[in-house]
DNA sequence: TGTAATGTTGTGAATGATTTTCAATACAAA
DNA sequence: TTTGTATTGAAAATCATTCACAACATTACA
């Protein structure tokens, strides 16, 4: 069994639930995805498969994983929640252009002794981070500057 | 008239829009509040003005004021989005407490360095940051570590 | 072995925040 | 005044997410 199947069952257990087929389809579809994905689209993914779930089962599912520390939230979009999986998975920081949408990804890990020396002052305990930019990436900074000189 | 009036009516008019009432009635509101707000509450708190705005008109305005960068997105909770004004006020981490809701807030300057450093290797122009913490509270540490205790 | 208890699932309906539609208004320029 | 454009409130629509519920599956145990 992969090391996160192990972990989803611990946590299951943990709480008097089990591995079903289901679940372990979903938790699967979700480590074969290596990008942010919606809970449609995990559903979609999933339909092509030969077992087919229901939307409400991903949608049960989700909460289940993010408590297990297996999956976290992603920058929001389009009105829809996203996640990403993070099992084995370096903390980083999102960089997201307003103009293209492009999403880029940058290490977290330099800013980890500031946050702890201000997660200690505070006496909080953090269990999960979330940093997310938003601007123009390189490639549309240019496109920018020009509009701007038309508009004069 | 108040220096975010007249960054929001130089916004407005770069954009061949005007600074309606109802629209001064929501920024003078908005800036009224030293809270994290939803749609909701700014509309219940206008409400209680002689003036009686549409839900529909604060729903119009505040993406307005986000593009004017007067108001920001806040930690979203319970399905809703949350905003705060920002004219003046230092960029900050919000820290959330998962168990008792609690929110506090931390100055975010001292990442700045680190940040700019890798947004100018990504050759990225930042205009929103967003640092969300969620975890426990001094408060609610000891609670966790009794349920934990319970458990076994 | 049968049966109760408990957890799980798919289906379809409900919820509810946000957006859209649309007819009525405001207001400024011609 | 006439005309054009932006703005508004009210009501309806949208649509991601949750809920209700009946049918199943699996285990506990008499
Ligand atoms: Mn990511
Ligand atoms: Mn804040
Ligand atoms: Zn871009
Ligand atoms: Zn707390």
């Amino acid at each position: 069994m992969e090391e996160y199947a192990v972990i989803f069952n611990q946590y299951l257990n943990h709480k008097g639930l089990k591995l079903t087929k289901p679940r372990r389809c979903i938790l699967d579809t979700v480590f074969s995805m290596h990008t942010h994905f919606n809970a449609e689209e995990l559903y979609d993914k999933i339909r092509g498969k030969t077992s087919s779930i229901s939307l409400a089962t991903v949608y049960r599912t989700i909460p289940l994983l993010l408590d297990a520390g297996l999956v976290q939230r992603a920058l929001r979009s389009e009105g829809r929640e996203r996640y990403e999986h993070i099992f084995g998975h370096p903390k980083h920081i999102h960089w997201l252009c307003r103009n293209c949408g492009d999403l880029m990804e940058t290490d977290l890990n330099t800013l980890y002794p500031i946050l702890e020396k201000q997660a200690q002052d505070l006496k909080f305990k953090p269990e999960s981070i979330e940093l997310n930019v938003k601007g123009l990436c390189w490639k549309c900074i240019p496109i920018e500057n020009e509009k701007q000189s038309d508009e004069k």
